[in-house]
DNA sequence: GGAGTTCGCATACC
DNA sequence: ACAGGTATGCGAACTCC
């Protein structure tokens, strides 16, 4: 039979001792359909130079080895001698086949000490990995599928085993090259409890959004609620119902914002105290949940995707959102928020509370399903470039998407792969220092006028490109045809490191990224769909993780040369560029890493942008400089501790008004909203007006509202995330003692929680500022003093201090006033 | 026990 | 453990007399 099929989920098996591949995908029309494949799982053997000549007899020896474990007797099938590279070097190796992959690294293991062999490599590849890319079925790519329809019996009776209508024994697979779209079939779904801890508390309801359904499942009583919910006797049956529910709808993807974290394991506890299974697999299997400090949950033949995951790993950088709550995420990227609900009323429901909170339930899935479809481009691309499954798409971090990125394409290079570091490399390449980063130029305090930025489009990655920088182009010394660095210090030490001309396929593979974001940025440009646009970006993320992954110690292509040579060169480029623009009469301002800002001294815009064609024809291979924009002001202000220049800290106004703000206290979340909100509106008037005249009146209207406690408590919270359990901390910042305060009020805190409090007076309690700590439910004054001397005056003092306006005495003076 | 200094910690920039 | 280094600045905890 032919037909056409989209694989979505992977999975493996093992039958009569082998292992065999399960699809979950979808046909054209639309059905859910299995497909088997066979896989024969292998390792390479790499052959020590001197015995390249032996490599027949070497195999033989190798295609002889048994190793017995657990009752099983694993066997070298077959093996083959290929000429192959590794780390770009020519060398002779041999594949070795074997029955099973799992034991692949234990044959590895008992042929270690065979003095021919100098490595063994690819026994560490995850099966699905080497499946994909061994036999080309890339998930989410349509493909015209060859084969046979399973029979009752074939692989001990998988068509009676697996909740599925068609099952097909896979012979051929031809991709589709014109079919690329699909949309998957989404469910969301949300719980609510009555406590935050897994295994303490009732799943009181169950809600489920998708496409035609939205529900919610509870089992608690409410008379004339929703008709879209749906009751039940208990919570028992009420899960039973979900299962159900969720089986009947066949969804593609079941999806939930934090449900690695919270829904899922919950659910599982639940059941257990309800003895019942969440079989929720197609194949009856409950979610099984990977070891480690994050656990991802897996349901067997459909894809759980964890949405938060996916933001939190590969997203977060696109968004605003100061913290990734579902209400201030779906806010962004959707403009939508979560309904509000008071959890206090739950020992006390009345009907309204329930119909309140049945409401407050369907929104959330609601939200997850909105968010689903609004990622789903940016999930796609991610997993058609990267050749990996959905499952791992959404909750590897950067440095498997490059590592995954370069292991699906090294055969064209004809390369066997390095291995995966061992925990002792881990240790030996955590040990070694830091190398020195990029140059950030120290700013003099002032407001600066006519002001133009230029940067490096993707400074790391095209330098990366331009010089050859990897693992497998380092050379020990100096070759006839060789890159070589900038001089600079490395490990205490005066160091050249040279890099062979001659392409490495990590730079080539990079280039080609960096080349097809260049691509789809024009034609996502030219035609404005959200696959161009998620493609280019996701192309975009994986040039800008390339530079971290060969500086990542527990990356496969670590090359701590290469990374600190990269930043050579970045540190190079940046003073040379700060250099260039000083020679041709421009006053620098400041520079961080890959951007120079500097004054137009009286020269156009015109001259500029062609004084930036010509920098370009100089630059070397793909490395381009790029302009960031014209400014009419800039005010950069002095450190806090000393009268030097503060770096890193600037802000910005374009023509059009537009602000950009860096690193002042208006973009850190740790101050509270009044000091922000003063700070960004004196910043905002300072470079409309080009003067303090105003903004001081600003300030002063703001010190007279603290004094007067006129100001909102809500404006007064400090928000401080708790990043480690409560007893690891040494220092008891304030946000530990108010995290401390809630936990004896026995409010659920956790690692990685934002703690809110404000610093209130308490008479002659200590004088730590923690010893002030409030939570926002406490009844107390706010304390001027802190807010007027540890808040709002540090926040402006700088900025004023430009303009010689000391604040001190202006809030003094204010006081003075009000004492008069 | 107060002033000065160092260190731990959170958060930002690129 | 889950990309890197550079930087600011608070508040606690220490040092010193």
């Amino acid at each position: 039979m032919r037909l056409e099929f989209i694989p979505v989920d992977y999975d493996y098996f093992d039958f009569e001792g082998k292992n065999f591949i399960r699809l979950i995908g979808r046909t054209s029309k639309g059905e859910r359909i299995c497909v088997i494949d066979s896989y024969e799982p292998d390792f390479w053997v790499i052959l020590k130079k001197e015995y390249e000549d032996k490599a027949p007899f070497v195999a033989q020896h190798i295609q002889k080895v048994e190793v017995k474990k657990a009752g099983r007797t694993t066997r070298v099938l077959k093996t083959e001698v290929h000429d192959k590279k590794f780390l770009g070097r020519k060398v002779k190796a041999i594949r070795v086949f074997v029955t099973n992959h799992k034991d692949a690294h234990d044959i590895a293991s008992e042929i270690g000490d065979m003095k021919e062999i100098e490595f063994r490599r690819e026994y560490d590849i995850p099966i699905i990995t080497k499946y994909i890319k061994e036999k080309k079925v890339e998930p989410l790519k349509w493909y015209t599928l060859e084969g046979s329809l399973l029979g009752e019996k074939d692989f001990g009776g998988i068509v009676n085993s697996l909740d599925m209508k068609i099952f097909v024994r896979a012979e051929n697979f031809s991709e589709m090259k014109t079919k690329n779209e699909f949309k998957p079939k989404i469910l969301a779904f949300d719980i609510e409890t009555d406590d935050t801890e897994i295994g303490k508390g009732d799943i009181l309801m169950i809600s489920v959004f998708g496409s035609g359904i939205k529900k919610v499942l509870t089992w608690k009583k409410c008379t004339e609620c929703q008709n879209y919910v749906d009751f039940f006797r208990n919570e028992k049956e009420m899960i039973e119902g979900f299962i159900k529910l969720v089986k009947e709808y066949e969804p593609d993807i079941l999806t939930g914002y934090f449900s690695d974290g919270f829904d899922l394991p919950y659910l599982k506890q639940v059941c257990v105290k309800n003895k019942i299974r969440l079989s929720l697999g197609l194949d009856g299997t409950e979610p099984v949940f990977s070891k480690g400090i994050i656990r991802s949950g897996k349901i067997s033949g459909l894809v759980h995707l964890d949405l938060f995951r996916f933001i939190s790993a590969v997203y977060s950088q696109y968004l605003q959102s100061e913290t990734l709550s579902l209400n201030e995420v779906a806010g962004e990227l959707i403009g939508e928020n979560k309904k509000n609900f008071s959890f206090e009323k739950l020992s006390s429901m009345s009907a309204t509370d329930w119909k309140d909170f049945f409401e407050y339930n369907l929104q959330d899935s609601k939200l997850t399903y909105l968010l689903a479809e609004k990622l789903w481009a940016d999930i796609f691309a991610m997993s058609h470039i990267i050749k990996e499954p959905l499952f791992d798409i959404t909750r590897d971090r950067m440095s498997s998407h490059v590592e995954n990125y370069i292991l699906h394409n090294l055969e064209r290079f004809n390369e066997i792969a390095e291995k995966r570091p061992v925990y002792e490399d881990i240790h030996k390449r955590k040990a070694l220092g830091k190398y020195e980063g990029a140059y950030v130029l120290q700013p003099v305090p002032g407001l600066y006028e006519d002001m133009c930025v230029f940067d490096f489009t993707s400074m790391h990655a095209s330098i990366i490109v331009s010089f050859n920088l990897s693992k497998s182009t380092f050379l020990e010394r100096e070759g006839k045809e060789s890159y070589k660095t900038p001089e600079f210090l490395f490990d205490g030490k005066k160091s050249v490191f040279y890099f062979s001309k001659e392409k490495g396929f990590f730079s080539e593979l990079l280039e080609e990224i960096v080349e097809l974001r260049k691509k789809y940025k024009k034609e996502y440009i030219k035609d404005r769909s959200n696959l161009l646009k998620a493609r280019s970006n996701a192309y975009k993320l994986l040039a800008n993780a390339s530079y971290g992954y060969l500086g990542f110690f527990g990356a496969r292509y670590y090359c701590r040369e290469a990374a600190a040579s990269t930043l050579a060169f970045v540190r190079d480029f940046s003073k040379k560029s700060i250099q260039r623009m000083k020679d041709e009469g421009y006053n620098v301002i400041f520079s961080d890493t890959d951007s120079v800002g500097f004054q137009l001294n009286g020269k156009t815009k015109k001259h500029t942008k062609e004084l930036l064609k010509r920098i370009n024809s100089e630059l070397p291979g793909i490395m381009e400089l790029d302009l960031e924009g014209f400014y009419d002001r800039g005010l950069f202000v002095a450190k806090r501790t000393a009268k030097e220049g503060a770096k890193k800290k600037y802000a910005l106004i374009d023509e059009k008004g537009n602000l950009k703000i860096r690193g002042f206290e208006t973009v850190r979340r740790d101050w509270c909203r009044l000091t922000r909100n003063l700070q960004n509106d004196v910043l905002k008037s300072i470079l409309k007006k080009g003067s303090e005249k105003e903004a001081s009146k600003i300030f002063k209207e703001v010190v007279e509202k603290i004094k007067k406690r006129e100001v909102d408590l809500k404006d007064l919270m400090i928000r401080t995330q708790l990043r480690r359990p409560i007893g690891e901390y040494v220092s008891e910042g304030p946000h530990v003692i108010a995290a401390k305060k809630m936990k004896e009020k026995e409010i659920p805190v956790s690692e990685g929680m934002l703690i809110e409090y404000f610093i209130g007076e308490n008479k002659g309690r200590g004088k730590r500022v923690g010893d002030k700590v409030f939570l926002p439910d406490e009844k107390a004054d706010y304390d001027i003093d802190y807010y007027l001397n540890n808040q709002i005056i540090p926040s402006v003092e700088n900025i004023f201090e430009v303009f010689g306006v000391d604040v001190k005495e202006i809030s003094q003076g204010e006081s003075q006033k009000k004492l008069f």
